[in-house]
DNA sequence: TCTGGGTACGTACTCACGGTATGTGAGTGC
DNA sequence: GCACTCACATACCGTGAGTACGTACCCAGA
């Protein structure tokens, strides 16, 4: 049987307010809707979860039907996409936001460190980006999706910080130190945003890092060489305590 | 209708080596269904993943029925996590293997970062353990799951080297030291399986690490403090290159 | 040796959920 | 005013997790 006529439910969700706009109505509507499927799914997604987020229930938040949803998406995991972009996107941009005017590259770095932190805190970061991320959208589209925006700041601010060193990085390895940095954020950022005391936690967190970094100044200012070949053997020697 | 009477189909799987097991021949066989239930669903969660992974194909993989698999499991989730600890388990127990006879606080980082490198490129451990453990368990379980085992092994590496340093560390600051190296060397490990040569990058990360230990060794040579209130602040000046 | 009980499954089913096929009316260009 | 298409709504399907229930086999006790 086919579907019954039924009366239209096609109504303006949101008026659009006709200052920049200057798209059709029929364009305006359309666009209202997608948003509002990314909107409800931002939020189911966060709060169930994928998995547990289903369809139905997504689309009966956005008072429209799986038809209109499977119009703007080819599924569930390309709506997932659409809001793991966005939150992304949002992440990328607040810690660029903080990076502005910073200069000198420690405090450019303690900068970053902080507003990374912050977002890694986020419910929705946490949860749409670190933690469904990886499995939802396989680990090289994740990654992928990363690499060109907040690794990408992270990468930004370890160039400067060891570039202000005495050593000249190559490529590759400035690339290892990103990754190593940002995951070890991640991981703090989890750590904290799960913490009793996110605030004395967030303080540990920046205290270690900032440490860390105060190593590499102390041999930056020894004149100490990044060892190339295989290991730490060759200008370590067997390092006692002291 | 009654399920019809079917011919019998409980034939042993493994005969059971008459050795050790004290256990009856039921017993025995029981286990021997439960692990390889546990031994199709490791291979097939590897490869396909969580969500694309079908009882019913496990099910068909260990000859046994959806019956049996309920018998065993409360669920699907619960063979996860069966999978889950015995993947983790074999990795905790790699380490410290490697970590074996080591005395040097320094030779024995150096040792469990190249294990734990190594266990990471490991597709099980990638896939179930890093990729699909946090979304599936939910990061409340997965973290209580890595805390008593790869993680613990991290902490004790941690605490030997900075211990080893001329400053004596609050418990708190350790764990936030031995979270940061745990998700900074997940990362790397993920960057460098994911790598197209993975050992060139493995060297890489070892070199990366190597440094940052290097870093710590040069401030414990020059006494420098932890320190302990907001940031790095206090001694760090604004550090230009040289 | 027989027998009752419980363990270790097998069989058939339900229900929820992702995805699809198809219909339809409001906008839009002409 | 009219055809046409876009932006949905409706009804349906297949798959897969979970469940209810039945049964064969093993083992302990009499």
């Amino acid at each position: 049987m086919p579907p019954k006529p039924s009366v239209s439910k096609l109504v303006p969700k949101v008026p659009g307010v006709p200052g920049v706009s200057g798209a059709s109505r029929r364009q305006q509507y359309s666009a209202s809707t997608k948003r509002a499927l990314v909107d409800v799914a931002e939020e189911l997604f966060t709060d169930l979860g994928y998995a547990a987020a289903s369809l139905d229930t997504i689309v009966a938040g956005a008072r429209v039907t799986k038809g209109a949803l499977y119009h703007h998406f080819s599924g569930k995991q390309a709506l997932f996409e659409a809001v793991f972009e966005r939150v992304e996107s949002d992440a990328s941009r607040a810690i660029q936001k903080a990076l502005r005017g910073k200069k000198d590259p420690w405090e450019k770095a303690l900068a970053g460190l902080q507003a990374f932190l912050a977002v890694v805190q986020e419910p929705r970061y946490r949860r749409i980006v670190i933690q469904e991320g990886p499995s939802v959208l396989g680990y090289e589209r994740f990654r992928e999706q990363e690499e060109r925006s907040t690794f990408a700041n992270v990468l930004d601010i370890v160039r400067a910080v060891l570039n202000a060193g005495t050593w000249e990085l190559e490529e590759d390895m400035l690339q290892t130190f990103a990754r190593i940095f940002f995951g070890a954020m991640s991981s703090a950022g989890e750590s904290v945003s799960s913490s009793e005391d996110p605030i004395a936690a967030a303080e540990r967190v920046e205290t270690a890092i900032a440490f860390i970094l105060q190593g590499f100044q102390a041999l930056a200012d020894a004149d100490v060489p990044l060892p190339g070949g295989t290991a730490v053997g060759a200008g370590g020697d067997a390092a006692e305590t002291s």
